[in-house]
RNA sequence: GGAGUGGACCGGAUGGCCGCUGGCCGGGUUCCGAUGGGGCCGCCAUAUCGGCCUCGAAGAAGGGCCCCGGCGAGAGGAAAGUCCGGGCUCCGCAGGACACGGUGAUGGGUAACGCCCACCGGCCGUGAGGCCAGGGAAAGUGCAACAGAAAGCAGACCGCCUCGCGGGCCUCAAGCCCGCGCGGCAAGGGUGAAACGGUGAGGUAAGAGCUCACCAGCAGGCUGGGUGACCGGCUUGGCUAGGCAAACCCCACCGGGAGCAAGGUCAAACAGGGAGCAGUGGACAGGCCGGAGCACUCCGUUGCUGCGGCCAUCCCGCGGGUUGGUCCGGUCCGCGAUCGACUCCCGGGUAGACCGCUCGAGGGGCCGAGUAAUCGGCCCCCUAGAGAAAUGGCCAUCGCCUGCCCGAUUACCGUCGGGUAGGUACAGAACCCGGCUUACAGGUCCGCUCCGAAC
RNA sequence: UGGGGAAUAGUGUAACGGCAGCACGAGUGACUCUGGAUCACUUAGUCUAGGUUCAAAUCCUAGUUCCCCAG
């Protein structure tokens, strides 16, 4: 506890990451997200957003992102290490936090048995 | 009080916990960093010379990434659309004309504008007010479906009228009617979005600006007001000139192109160029250059010895051209390394990082000039700078709006108080400004108009 | 972010400012024992809102949606 700070090295911010991300082509997904996962060499996960500019204007978009950082950020201990995420909201769903931290941590232990298998 | 009209403004508030971005200060860690840093003296002073002291290869001074703590800051009126105009940056550039695009009454404002202000004209509204791409159709070319006789400058379908002929109305004449013909006319009918000024009188065979009066409108002259668009008056003329330029066009004015993903600095990796090191055919009887040793008593433009480099020659190997139907062979040309490993250097520069990046045609107040837009002076303030893109999440309380219920008041509409449910808009800076346009829950203030009532 | 373009029946496309067509589709009927093919008929449209014009799919202005290009 207390350990809930969102650090920018948890974040994904060079192409080169996303292209890693998306070339790894291991996905899991429910009615609210699409997320993208591959491994990294760290000591733990961190997050990257692509949201469509289909889910609305900038205020709902920047909306999806608060949320979904956020969510990232309360729970982000419980998360499997070494893990890098590209998170993508799906067309329709509605930004809500207590369904992004039900949803999160679920898709992400998927990915990381998908992966360590 | 109701209805309306024009303008200015606000765009929820407070608190708690957990976060994000960048700024300043302090600390930590790691990396970079040197014939370096700091101090004193040499008249003074210095990025510059010298001396001394001191810190420093056990990595200084200083700086960068990251982490911790503290302080204070952090979306808009449209940040939106990207429709105009500028600043800024790079590229281009003798000058002019054409083309293309844009704008369009007048006078101001402005860095500039297609914006703003004032005014003029037209249309709408009882009015306050609103709307107008509002130059030119008496430069030229063109267009007008359908209807209608005719759609642009003249013409005449029905029609009206004189005359002539024929017929009819009892025979003749007159008159009336019908038909035909030569003519005259454009008042009336009907069509259309639009039909060649309108009304009245005179006039005439019938009519007609044919003439006259008034009205509308046009052109010229004179004149008053206004900076001007324009408005007004007098007079003369001709009686009429149609619409569309957001059709081509003409006239006047404006416009070089691209855009911060502009542009610049540093710079991995891969590829390129150069140098070094080691490996990589031989022969030699040639020439040139370089430097070494020995000899000549010394010197050396001398001789000898062997070495290196370049050129030439021959053999060998490889590649290519040619001859040849094809291979071999002949002949010609080129090369004797390509290449790979390591080290160093060079240019351009990708990924990436940094700068541009927020103090600006900036905001607020007061005073002055101006009808106003706006401009000037003085004082005060500093107010986001992200980059797969921060400015948030959760909760509580209170506002505000709507619906329902209860109570009070009231002739009614309503108003006030309480409870409850729902809602609390449009929308997110991306180099920066000035505008325009579009979206928007709810609310505040001011000016003005019309109607009604009361005094 | 910047630049360019488009929008017409359910779909694909035409239309000098003057009646909005064509093909495929869908529906109904005829032909056939039935189906297909064929024939006839029907259906339904100018992205939205203003403006210019007598008249707008067309011209102008604003908005909406979609597509393409650069990096």
């Amino acid at each position: 506890m207390g350990d809930e700070r969102f650090l920018p090295a948890y974040r994904i911010r060079s192409r080169a990451d996303f292209q890693r991300a998306y070339g790894r082509r291991c996905t899991a997904s429910d009615n609210l997200l699409l997320v993208f996962g591959a491994p990294n060499d760290l000591s733990y996960p961190r997050i990257g957003l692509s949201v469509s500019r289909k889910l609305g204007n900038a205020v709902a978009r920047n909306r999806w992102k608060r949320l979904l950082r956020e969510a990232f950020r309360l729970n982000h201990r419980q998360l499997p290490a070494g893990i890098d995420l590209v998170v993508i909201p799906r067309q329709g769903a509605e930004p809500e936090l207590a369904g992004l931290l039900r949803s999160l941590p679920r898709l992400a232990d998927r990915l990381a048995w998908k992966l360590g298998k």
